[in-house]
RNA sequence: GGGUCGUUAGCUCAGCUGGUAGAGCAGCGGACUCUUAAUCCGUAGGUCGUCGGUUCAAAUCCGACACGGCCCA
């Protein structure tokens, strides 16, 4: 603000001589006028550059004299005695900068070769093209806009270090192409899994992140605490009975892309808080889901990558073919084929078979229960086509709607794509009194150690006593979905400041 | 939580079976008006993750701890 304020020196604790040289610099800066000065205003992207000139030679480009006005970190500097090239870079990408005393007098080219990689530069110029073709800008205006202290990572490997690249993802995104194109590509995917919807009547809501009770998924939460209210309260674990909420007040269609917290395990596919989308549309049920998020997905990829097929982690999946639909048993011994259908029914066998593969499964568990326990941990990774299973245990899904012909199922699904779960849907339970049954069950289960199980919640009840419509409703976890689509193994490699320990 | 690999200059990495550290880029000084990971000459820069142990001597061997990657639970 006051020039006059002059910050003498602040050094950080990590001081070095290159920082050291790079603030004196700055000080030398802070004497001659505004050190980050804030009106220059630029009238072009590079990309659109690139873009718009494709056609013109070198000639046109002479003839027709366009001004432009670009701003950018400086990235590469190459300075040849009384001329410079330079390359900066802007959202959008990068443009090469020619300076020379010629254009710009000797002073702001002789400042120029003091300039360090990594410093905010605003141009004026006109275009033109190099010996080699490349568009370049001409410059006749230069201000330095923003001084950098700090050097920037190795100008041709970028940082590689993956810690670095996690705790300081600015570095990572100024550096690696890659990292830029995998969340360009998941803001793609969430804008286009929006606009799917919106086009299908559904309203986009927002609700509550924090929980008195945390329902509607079997997980852990993160507890906190009001003052005002006094109260605890936890973040949630999913927003699922809260949409339903809205089902039952007439949002006939709704969905919501928000943040769900699960205080469990960290892992390449489990961030402490993850990203998932969660819809419910009245009078459908779990076949309409599972065909709808086939359209989905392939609309998703149509639209992002412009293909239906995917490459991950060096084998294809192509999202326009059908997706495969099997029982929790029929996927077993398709991929086993040494079960027989009466092994799998016989609890007996069941739990001798978890029991000899080393495999820990819950101890009121019954025959539903153990085949997916099983299925968990013989077939789901092998899953790499799409994939629904469907007909889950009544028992594991307390929020599904019973099927009609067999009572021990529900009508819900879990879609697997490349060994992992990526969605959840069923016909939703709107029976209030089997619901309240279900929640009894769950207390029970709690009571007995199962740290995961459900609360009994009388508020969703007595929404659901006013009536919830027929509804089908699923949740889609977004962050394994832009793994997907971006090939990325890890999912901390899609989100932008994955949880890490502190450093100190 | 268990296994395993890693942590050396701002960054990317060397450093064999122990003899107190090297390169490239970045930086600084110089040369150079079409370079593009510019080039050429010169130069500076390091509590080798932390703490402890073995040893005449530790970046190197041993142990604990911290942080991270991968695999498993």
């Amino acid at each position: 603000m006051n020039q006059e304020v002059d910050q003498q020196n602040i050094p950080s604790q990590d001081e070095n001589q290159i920082i050291a040289e790079r603030r004196t610099k700055l000080t030398e800066l802070r004497k001659t006028g505004n050190a980050f000065p804030n009106d220059f205003h630029r009238d072009d992207l590079a990309s659109d550059l690139h873009q718009q000139y494709a056609a013109d030679t070198n000639e046109t480009l002479e003839v027709t004299v366009k001004t432009v006005r670009v701003a950018g970190r400086m990235v590469l500097k190459r300075v040849m005695g009384k001329a410079s090239f330079a390359t900066i870079q802007d959202m959008s990408g990068r443009i090469q900068l020619y300076i020379s005393n010629d254009l710009t007098g000797e002073a702001v080219h002789q400042a120029f070769k003091h300039y360090d990689l990594g410093d905010i530069l605003g141009v004026q110029g006109t275009l033109f093209r190099t010996k080699t073709g490349e568009l370049s800008v001409r410059v006749t205006h230069l201000r330095l806009l923003t001084k950098a202290l700090r050097p920037l990572p190795e100008k041709f490997h970028g940082l590689t270090n993956q810690e670095q690249k996690y705790r300081q993802r600015y570095l990572d995104l100024i550096t690696n192409e890659n990292t830029r194109k995998v969340f360009a590509t998941r803001s793609g995917i969430i804008q286009s899994i929006r606009e799917f919807f919106v086009a299908r009547g559904y309203l986009e809501v927002e609700t509550p992140m924090m929980h008195p009770i945390p329902g509607g998924a079997a997980a852990r939460p993160f507890a906190t605490h009001h003052n005002a209210l006094d109260m605890a309260l936890y973040l949630r674990i999913a927003p699922e009975l809260y949409l339903k909420q809205l089902v039952v007040g007439g949002m006939e269609k709704v969905f919501e892309i928000n943040r769900n917290f699960r205080n469990e395990g960290i892992s390449t596919r489990h961030n402490p808080e993850f990203t998932m989308l969660e819809f419910y549309e009245a009078y459908q049920d779990y076949a309409y889901l599972m065909d709808l998020t086939e359209t989905m997905l392939r609309e998703v990829a149509e639209k992002v990558l412009s293909t239906t097929k995917i490459a991950y982690q060096g084998r294809e999946i192509d999202f326009a073919q059908p997706f495969a639909r099997f029982t929790i048993t029929q996927a077993i011994r398709k991929y086993s084929p040494e079960y027989t259908d009466a092994q799998l029914d016989d609890r007996a066998f069941l739990i001798d078979r978890l029991q000899s593969l080393g495999i820990a499964h819950k101890p009121g568990s019954g025959v539903g229960g153990l085949q997916l326990t099983l299925f968990d941990e013989i077939t789901e990774h092998l899953l790499f086509e799409p994939t629904f299973i469907i007909d889950y245990p009544a028992e594991v899904s307390p929020l599904a709607r019973r099927n009609d012909i067999n009572p021990e199922i529900t009508d819900r699904f879990e879609l697997y794509i490349a060994g992992r779960e990526i969605a959840n849907g069923f016909s939703e339970l709107n029976d209030p009194e089997d619901q309240a049954a279900r929640f009894l069950d769950q207390t029970k289960a709690k009571e007995a150690g199962d740290a995961e199980a459900m609360h009994y919640d009388a508020n969703y009840i007595r929404a659901l006593e006013y009536g919830l419509p027929p509804t089908a409703g699923e949740g889609i976890g977004i962050d394994r979905l832009v793994m997907l689509l971006t090939d990325s193994p890890s999912i901390r490699d899609v989100i932008l400041f994955p949880q890490l320990r502190q450093e100190d």
